[in-house]
DNA sequence: CGGCTCCTTGAGGTTAATCAATCCTGGTGG
DNA sequence: CCACCAGGATTGATTAACCTCAAGGAGCCG
């Protein structure tokens, strides 16, 4: 689904190129309220910039004039540290925005970088800061987006004080919900998963290697199937004091294979 | 510095209670640059609320229309458990805004409450949506302080991948550079300081004690002088890995008593 | 002087990171 | 068709981090 037809496009000069970035702005789910006028309006402080994968778009602590919208590809927002370890902390999905805090500080963040080939239209922050002045719906727009942004960062926030299981969970959780039905796939390497929960790959696989011993799930390869939702779903609030409280039954799962009857909850 | 005037303000109706709003408005540097008339708009969609001190403002998975700005008291936004424990995402400072991401969510992604008695101007969502689209700029003013809080959640959630001595030594150079000098003042139990790391207290009183056997600060109650400011600056950066590697003199402390004559605690 | 709350200290146990093999699995060339 | 290889994925052993429980201090009012 990466960009076959894109450098193609990209050769052509001015006036085609401004269609591609009204297209790119127009399937955008942010601006779908917008008129073509508006729309017009926003394209013109916009660039179109196209990366090869596995690139840096920008990293945290870079001076930054300019926020950016994932118009085809995939990025990741990732935290990066002194020995090289780096923990994923969003994926941009297709039509949305990165880097927005920008608008307003001048660093970014974060860091990001493309995981596929990727095209990119690319924001100034002055321009489009005048443009907030004149379109003020387009300012509500981006503070829907910043909004959404805030309630993920919570949760982040949120779930790096629950134990590795309950960020697991909550994982397979939304994974399971936002394809179609218990069954559901993973994109990325299980090393890229560890890192997204903040962890490494082996305690990501033996944590899954108790998921599936207690029977919560099935893996197989990178196909995972959601069995005991409920189970599941206790876990994900679990932090990790209420282990001596009680209701570890449903959970423990000592080095037998006795089968947690429990489990179908 | 709590409200002893409040009450009796309070109390009076209608036209005075518009004033006290203007004046709680026009203080917040958050809406320095706006026009009186702005400031009238703004004060016509808000309300004022007081709260005694230790009480919720609202609840995380609350449904909201309201987010709120912090005229006069302390705040502070918290993550709350199962099993009751609780940790401290931020301190509201006079003039701040919290509760924005209601703005276009339908639910608080965390709780607050108050930590003194509290007066709070609050701003219904749609009122002030619709009041953006007739004053951009009071947009642009609230994406700014909205980009502000991704930049920190954005540092809290880089914090929480750290060990707890970085994440302390983080928090008390920001202080010491928040406040005057060298020495400073902590507002607030040492217990909360602990919420505020993410952690507990015991591992805090540790971990302070080994920050003041390693002459990196010293402590006298609620007094911190930081001593070595490269030292906490370097473990600001340590994720724990590079513990193995060197430069652990500065900071290794064993169990034995060698000549910390400082400890003073 | 209790009683109170907060902070500290100690002992013990659990979680999860590190280090070090080993095992797949898909791709490649003989 | 199979030996081989490289990368990711697993597994085991070890160790460090830090949370829990439990028992003292230390300051602070009534």
């Amino acid at each position: 689904m990466a960009g076959e037809a894109v450098g193609e496009i990209r050769r052509a000069p001015g006036a085609i190129l401004v269609v591609v970035i009204l297209d790119d702005l127009r399937q955008a789910p942010l601006f779908a309220g917008l008129t073509d006028e508006q729309l017009g309006r926003l394209g013109a402080v916009a660039q179109t910039v196209s990366l090869p994968a596995g690139e840096p778009v920008f990293a945290q602590g870079d001076p930054g004039n300019a926020f950016y919208l994932l118009a085809e590809g995939a990025v990741k927002v990732v935290k990066t540290f002194s020995n090289e370890r780096s923990a994923t902390i969003r994926y941009v999905r297709l039509g949305e925005t990165f880097g927005e805090s920008v608008l307003f500080s001048d660093a970014y963040p974060s860091s990001t970088e493309t995981m596929e080939p990727s095209r990119l239209c690319c924001f100034d922050t002055g321009e489009f800061r005048r443009l907030v002045l004149a379109e003020p719906a387009l300012g509500l727009l981006i503070m829907g987006a910043m909004a959404q942004l805030l309630v993920m960062l919570s949760q982040r926030v949120e779930e790096l004080l629950l134990p590795v299981p309950a960020r697991l969970a909550r994982f397979l959780l939304d994974l399971s919900e936002e394809q179609g039905e218990p069954r559901c796939h993973l994109m990325v390497t299980k090393g890229e998963l560890a890192s997204r929960l903040g962890t490494v790959p082996e305690t990501l696989s033996r944590t899954l290697h108790r998921f599936v011993a207690g029977r919560l799930i099935t893996v197989q390869g990178s196909t995972f199937e959601v069995l005991n939702r409920p189970a599941l779903e206790h876990l994900a609030q679990y932090d990790g004091a209420s282990l001596h409280s009680r209701t570890s039954d449903t959970w423990a799962v000592p080095r037998s294979r006795d089968a947690s009857p429990s489990s179908r909850v």
